[in-house]
Parts: C-alpha cells; structure tokens; sequence
DNA sequence: TCAGTGCGGTGGTCAGGCCACTTGACAGGC
DNA sequence: GCCTGTCAAGTGGCCTGACCACCGCACTGA
C-alpha cells in the first residue's frame, strides 16, 4: 500500500487539470462556456474560490477566457504550450493596445529605415505594395501583404531588436478581435483605399530616403487605424 | 481620448505582474522568501484570496514555489524558452541594439506614463530613486534600481504592450556584455552621477506630468548611456 | 419602432474563520 | 550528551456568506 499520498494536490490543481483534460479531448470545444463558477463549486464539491483559482490557473495557462459578468468560455489555441514568460491575463494584449504601441514604435522604425534601408529592402516593399494594389484593385484587402510591409520595414531599420518587436506585436494581433477588424476593413472601401494610399506613401517617402516623412507617414496610418478601430468598437461593441 | 480601462484589470494580475516585475529586476532573487499572504493582503491593501489568486497565477507561470505551511519562494529560473517567436541563436540582441530600440521605444512610453501615472506609481518610482541615490551615495550603482525605475514607468503608462516590450528588453540584457557595460559604469564616477541625474530628472518630468519634458529626459538619459557605450567599445574593442 | 430601464445571472472582491502542515524550541527520558 | 516526544507559532489550504460591478436581455413606454 503506498501509504496515501493520492489527492494530496491542491484542489484548484486537480480541478484545473481536469478541466484542462477536457478540453484536449474535445470534450469542451473552443467557444464552448463552462458552468458558472457557483455551478462549478456545486458539482464539484468544493467552494467557489477554490474553482476561481483553478479557473485562474487555466487562464495563465491560456486555455480559457473569463469575460466579467458573462461567463467563462474556452479558448481557441491554435498555438503552442504558452510560455511561462507570458503575461498573466491571457487576452491582455487588446488589439487596442496594439494599436496604440505600434503608434509609438512603427514611426520612430520607419525613420530608421529610411536611412539604412537596401535596394533589396526597397525592391521587396515595392513587390509587396504590388500585391496590396492588386488586392485592392479586386475590391479586396490583403492583410498578409499589409504585415509583410510592416515587417519588412522594420527588418530594413537594421536593427534586429525592433524587427523582432514588431513581428511579435503582429503575433499579438492573431486574434479573434483583431481579426474581426480586419473584416472591418475589406468591408469599408474608404477605409481600404485610404489605407492603401497609407502604404503607398510610406514606401515612397523610404525610397525617398527622408526619415521626418517616413516617420510622418507612418504615423499618420497607424493613427488612422486606430481612429478606424475605436469606430468600429463604439458603434459595434463587441460580438466575438 | 477616451482610451482608458486601465485599473479595470482584475486584482490578482496586477499583484501577480507587480511581484513579476520584482523578480525581473532582481529586487526579489531566487530562493528568497515573500512575504507570507496575510502579510502581502495588508501591504498591498486587497484581500487574502486576492493574493492567494496571485500567487497561483505566478506559480503556473513557474516563478515562485509554494511550500505548504512555510511560504511562497522566488524560484530559481531554470531554462524557459522565451516564446515561440522569440529568436532561436543566443547573442542576436547585442546590447548596443537594444540600447537603440529602448532610445526609440522608452521616450515615448515615458510620455505617455506622464499623462496617465497613478499617485501610487509616482510613490514606487521616488522609493526607487531613494534606492538609486543610497548606492550612489556609497558610490555604486544600483542595477536592479534603474531597471525597475524603467520598468515601473512603463508599467504606468497603462499600456501592457508597452510594458512587456519594456520588460523584455532588460532581459535581452542580461548578457554578459550587458553585465560588463554596468561594471564600467560603477567604476566612473562621473557616468554614474550623470546617470543618476538622468535618473531624478526623468522622475521629476513625471511627477510634473509634463509629457514633453518626461519624453526629452528619457531621450537624453539613453543617449547618454549609448554614447558612453560606444566609448567603452570603441576603447577597448573586442574581449566580448 | 426604438430608446430606456430594470432585473437576473456572472465574475470580482472582501471579511473572517477553521484546518492541516512545517518548523523549531524545549522538556523529559536514555 | 543525545535522542525523542510534545507543543506552540506561523504558514498555506480551504470554506462560508456576503456585497459589488458588470453584462445581456426582456420588458416597457414614448
């Protein structure tokens, strides 16, 4: 007999990493909501804060979403094991907030590049504005072309610190909430040919080698998207 | 602007990414004990299970161990892969680029934590001031200080984004290099007193909440730090 | 028809309490 | 002197019961 020693674990342990089998079997389908906290205390036998801390713990872990006064639903993971460096809030990134950090970093990046970008940096974004346009042209928006621009700029600042800021601020932006604005914007034609002609003036003031007018222009995107962005929440607030 | 929704963040996070940002800085080290709930319930004025709600955040994130009727230990940072995203080689980040993306990102982040810090977050920044001025006062350098002084006002500028760019940044920083370039700067006296008055003049700019003024003392005070790193690389070239 | 409003459900937080566990001091037995 | 058992203090684990703020929605009145 191993004397013991069974459930010695913390209940908000066991009860998260039940909840969490659940969900890797399928039994709990990304959307899906859990029973309320009080229902879960109920079924489970323990008290309500004692499922508030498993329920916490699966939030770190990224597996589900706690939306206050609604309820608590599973989360769509389409990504590796979360890292343990991870913020603690899983949606705690906004899109808004994004937003507002790629305001503060994108034209400072942007100037950057147009001192140091190459011919070969140059002949990319030039390409790239070439798929963007011919997306537009079919009254479409190409959001893998729109990054790519962003990165590439950032990759052409030469310094691998911001490139790898951005890309990741971009990482952040895989998300429902950000995806929904995307929509947003192959639905607006005003917002979608404002944005292009945001790109294209971009690109031209880097080939134009002038850092106050790249920076200039990429401002006054990155602005425009987020006064498009705030639009859009407080006339549609929310949906998933 | 109507952009806020800051301190609506749930209790436990803000604990949990406050003592995260303790343990980033190397204010708490590993091994080290914290204080015991109840105690931390007081100080930080919320209620146990709010601290107890922290704690398991942070323990899911592997930073702190809990030890059943002693206390909640900083762990000892084993290996943790910095994301997914995060570059696969080592020393990609050399310390002179980051030094160039905080000179771009930090003024900014500065600004923005001029308009919105809270009383509490001017309190912690004058603390860390004080703790900066005692080492100086014996002649050394506080590493952890500075960092969190950088930190907490990232931290204040409401924008998580921000913060965690902020954040990182430091830990692209412990290098070896990195680590060389402070040894350089307890041995001058006069960079460090000059860093030290970056230091109080930045604090000053935030507790005026004056943007402009925040954004410029940050811009000089890392200026003046890359300028004295690239005397240090330039005099003595190599070594690594 | 539609803006306004009240209500029920949900998560967020709190206060206070009891329990089990760990540790270390200390007294008693060898 | 050394072991051993006891006991008290401190800590985390867990519970009860409560109040609040927020969200969604049905209902209502203009």
């Amino acid at each position: 007999m191993p004397l013991e020693a069974l459930d010695s674990r913390r209940l908000y342990a066991q009860i998260a990493d039940q909840v969490a089998t659940l969900i890797a079997t399928g039994e709990y389908r990304p959307g899906d909501q859990l029973l309320s906290e009080r229902d879960l205390a109920e079924r489970l036998k323990v008290s309500r804060p004692t499922v508030r801390e498993a329920m916490i713990a699966l939030e770190v872990r990224g597996l589900i979403e706690i939306r206050v006064g609604v309820g608590i639903f599973v989360r769509a993971r389409p990504k590796m094991p979360p890292a343990e460096t991870a913020p603690v809030d899983a949606p705690r990134h906004t899109a808004l907030e994004v937003t507002e950090a790629r305001l503060m970093i994108e034209p400072q990046v942007a100037a950057l590049a147009a001192e140091r970008l190459t011919p070969v940096d140059l002949k990319t974004l030039r390409a790239l504005l070439k798929k963007l346009q011919s997306a537009y042209d079919r009254n479409r928006w190409s959001t893998q072309a729109d990054r790519a621009i962003h990165v590439t700029i950032a990759r052409a600042s030469g310094n691998q610190v911001m490139a790898d800021l951005v890309q990741g601020l971009f990482t952040d932006l895989d998300d429902a909430v950000a995806l929904k604005f995307d929509e947003h914007l192959t639905q607006m034609p005003l917002v979608r040919a404002s944005s292009f002609d945001d790109h294209r003036l971009i690109v031209e003031a880097l080939a134009g080698r002038d850092p106050g007018a790249a920076r200039q222009a990429m401002h006054n995107h990155l602005a425009s998207v987020q006064r498009a962005m705030l639009a859009v929440w407080s006339a549609e607030p929310a949906q998933d």
